[in-house]
DNA sequence: CTTTACAAACCGTCTGGTCGGTATTATACT
DNA sequence: AGTATAATACCGACCAGACGGTTTGTAAAG
């Protein structure tokens, strides 16, 4: 007995149909991921998709888990070659999420799927230049002062959207200390 | 001759819709935010509502830009009692990040609108749980890890969602440098 | 003859936006 | 001052399109 070929998330069809989300999403941006552009992105009927994920929730949850098991994968691999000793695992990972690779673009256009929003993205960008300028000519080399924007920023999120953050004090106590010391 | 009462963006009844939005937001989500309902919500119908901002997207547009403007004002209140010296503006800017203010909560309610999705964070909560996991016993201190972290979450966002980001190798090496070093 | 994998027509709802209309206030003219 | 005129602020009915999901049908496989 065969029993082992249509496994939740390990059919073609489903395959496809998640790698033809995030082309859509690519393509026409969140917005535009409706069941009928998917379907028809995967050369398949909206009936026929709505057979796979019974629902959109379905489509989008399986989607999300499939890339973050990419990205997983993605830093094992790296794990793997990366020399023992002090974060090993913080090292994989910050490299993979430095990585160009393609298969983390994929991963990158899903995630921007909650974010994009053309209007908001733009003001974002030249709100970001913006202080760039004012931090600029601060006396920290611009490696490190992205990085402490960044956290910054990460935590200005996260605090808002439900990510609970216990060590907040120290998180800021330790930003403070990156800006004063020598970059 | 009295002209200056019809700013653009400073009637009373374009602030009050801009207010509504952001608790439309915060109470039902961005899928919550509709026309009708932002203009029930400022007590106005929809008609009044497309008097002042011609479309949906222009009123998203003010939104972000009057938040924008909001946090602005804050780190600037903070800058002035910052202690002049390296990264006056950075550390303003950080602490602002980090403050509870109700004038934040606004901010950081309108940002969510582009993350949010039920099902989506929930998942990426239990994601960034593991890796907690993977990477307490590293060696480096929690505080430290999670801001490199977030600063490798940011360049992974960015990169897609088409934020410029000039330095990538230099941030690289300076996260690995921070990992490296004793927190 | 039942299950799987699709197709395609169809439906109800929701949403952004239009439109014609009205009350109120400011401006112009006599 | 008094009245005509017009601009502003707002209402609420209406519409067209989109979208998620249901249902019915069907062809092939086992």
């Amino acid at each position: 007995m065969n029993e082992n070929k249509k496994q939740a998330a390990t059919t073609h069809a489903r395959q496809q149909l998640l790698h033809a989300t995030v082309e859509i999403a690519r393509l026409q941006g969140i917005s535009g991921v409706t069941l009928d552009a998917v379907a028809k992105q995967a050369g398949m009927s909206k009936g026929g998709l709505l057979h796979h994920f019974p629902s959109k929730n379905a489509l989008v949850e399986a989607l999300v888990r499939h890339m973050m098991t990419q990205f997983f994968e993605r830093v094992n691999a790296i794990y793997e070659r990366e020399p023992e000793g002090r974060g090993r695992w913080l090292r994989a990972y910050v490299r993979a999420s430095f990585e160009p690779e393609p298969i983390l673009q994929d991963v990158r256009t899903v995630l921007a799927m909650f974010i994009e929003n053309p209007i908001a993205m733009q003001i974002a960008q030249e709100d970001a230049d913006q202080w760039m300028v004012r931090f600029t000519g601060d006396g920290i080399s611009p490696a490190r002062l992205k990085i402490i924007q960044r956290a910054a920023d990460a935590q200005w999120v996260e605090s808002r959207v439900g990510v609970e953050t216990s060590d907040t004090q120290d998180i800021l106590d330790e930003l403070m200390l990156m800006i004063q010391q020598e970059g």
